[in-house]
DNA sequence: ACGCCGCACTCAAGTAGATCAGTCTTTCGT
DNA sequence: ACGAAAGACTGATCTACTTGAGTGCGGCGT
């Protein structure tokens, strides 16, 4: 998708052509950069908003000492909380999975931009609170799904987010997360993601193979993980509903 | 404290006397409902946001195999989502933990009031942000605090919240949930949830007992928790900075 | 085309926390 | 004031996941 933030952003509330122009133009200079780099560390003072236009990200918090915990990932057309520049110092970093391509909103154009679109206004809105219950959703497999569970969750999670954008069919789509990412991300080792991912491929479900993910069976799949979209709060233009046999 | 939500958001941002006055109309008549029963369920549509005057809530998720998770905890002043009207399904019920006295905001009143002033609008932007903050800081624990930790670190967490509109000391406050609430919060069991009370207790850093917590050495419980305040992100009045010996 | 380093993967203990099946204590309704 | 129920607490056993110390493969830079 050539404009990943238009396209996820009207995922939520359908865009007018004005409203795709006005969101090109509030957008700043693409900028790269490298896998594992930083785009912003904990501590610093946001300014902007930053966009994902390509390559995956991660939010991180780091413990004195040294365990880590990926809280969120961020997807092409996710942005790095709008109004965050609101708030004076970051309590976590961001940084780049993949290679990055990425551009800024500064705070006052988005200021001007939802205050001449309430259409846009309210698109922002109703993602800041999707991404709200993405959290939630992290907190409860956390919580209390076991580890096959909880990495057959983040499988569906990820093709569902990644489909909202145009980069997952029903059965596959970019994983370029490491094992060890996945560990940080679910609370887990490296080498108890590994043994959970060989059962996953044991019983058929999945293969993952050189950053792709194919979801041989979906609806098993979804089981598994007790995985309900509903959350991910996408009202227009939604995945094609499942065909009842 | 009279004004539990006015006394919130003037943490994030100073309010005016008008500020005040507005927000003290746009509530709706207080409601009171009793401990264990629900402010809204899972699936019901929300038109308006629902703010604690008094007693504690929670969100809550259950699984389809009746696994439970509280993701977050709502205390005096806390609002369940600004703006929350703008999904039309509820992904998460809000029940009582204590008997609650609450109030709403409809979702036309916030809207007129955001506009009216532009202080409470921050003041309801920062909030979310703190709101979305706190949420990370669960994951984090989930994902990587040891079960003392946890505890050590949600007791922190309450204390500090509960300061914010006056209802704790720098060493005691209220803290009404069962072993059954705490596991429920901390994906643990009550059985483990006991244990690691006991031994928080025989190293001499807490009391809890008739629903009220002290702690008798605040900085060896912050240390073991690895809990920094920061991500609370209260700017204004914050509790008065620790004096170094 | 070669070497290296990150990543996937393996094995053998060790442990935090779960489970189950209780007893004892406090709270609360009538 | 009494009984019932909710909550706190215990002990024995079990297991999902961790730890640490590896091997081998494959993709990348020079």
């Amino acid at each position: 998708m050539h404009d990943p933030l238009a396209g996820k952003l009207s995922r939520y509330v359908p865009l007018s052509v004005a409203d795709r122009m006005w969101l090109a133009e509030a957008l700043g200079p693409a900028r790269s950069i490298a896998a594992r780099a930083d785009i912003i560390d904990e501590g610093d003072d946001p300014h902007a908003v930053n966009v994902i236009l390509e390559g995956w990200a991660c939010r991180a918090r780091q413990l004195a000492d040294g365990r880590r915990q990926i809280v969120s990932l961020l997807l092409p057309g996710d942005s790095c909380n709008p109004h965050i520049f609101l708030l004076d110092r970051m309590d976590h970093a961001i940084s780049a999975v993949t290679p990055v391509v990425y551009a800024s909103i500064p705070g006052a154009a988005l200021e001007s931009l939802t205050a001449r679109s309430p259409n846009l206004d309210r698109a922002f809105q109703r993602e800041a609170l999707a991404t709200a219950a993405i959290q939630r959703e992290w907190t409860v497999s956390l919580g209390c799904r076991s580890g096959i569970e909880r990495l057959a969750h983040l499988f569906c999670e990820m093709r569902a987010r990644l489909a909202a954008v145009g980069l997952a069919t029903r059965t596959t789509c970019p994983l370029p997360l490491t094992q060890h990412d996945l560990a940080h991300s679910l609370g887990q080792t490296s080498v108890h993601i590994n043994r959970t991912l060989q059962e996953l491929r044991a019983q058929g479900l999945i293969t993952l193979r050189s950053r792709r993910l194919t979801i041989h069976d979906p609806s098993r799949l979804a089981e598994l993980a007790h995985f309900d979209p509903a959350y991910l709060h996408f009202t227009v233009g939604m995945d094609p509903p499942p065909i009842e046999p």
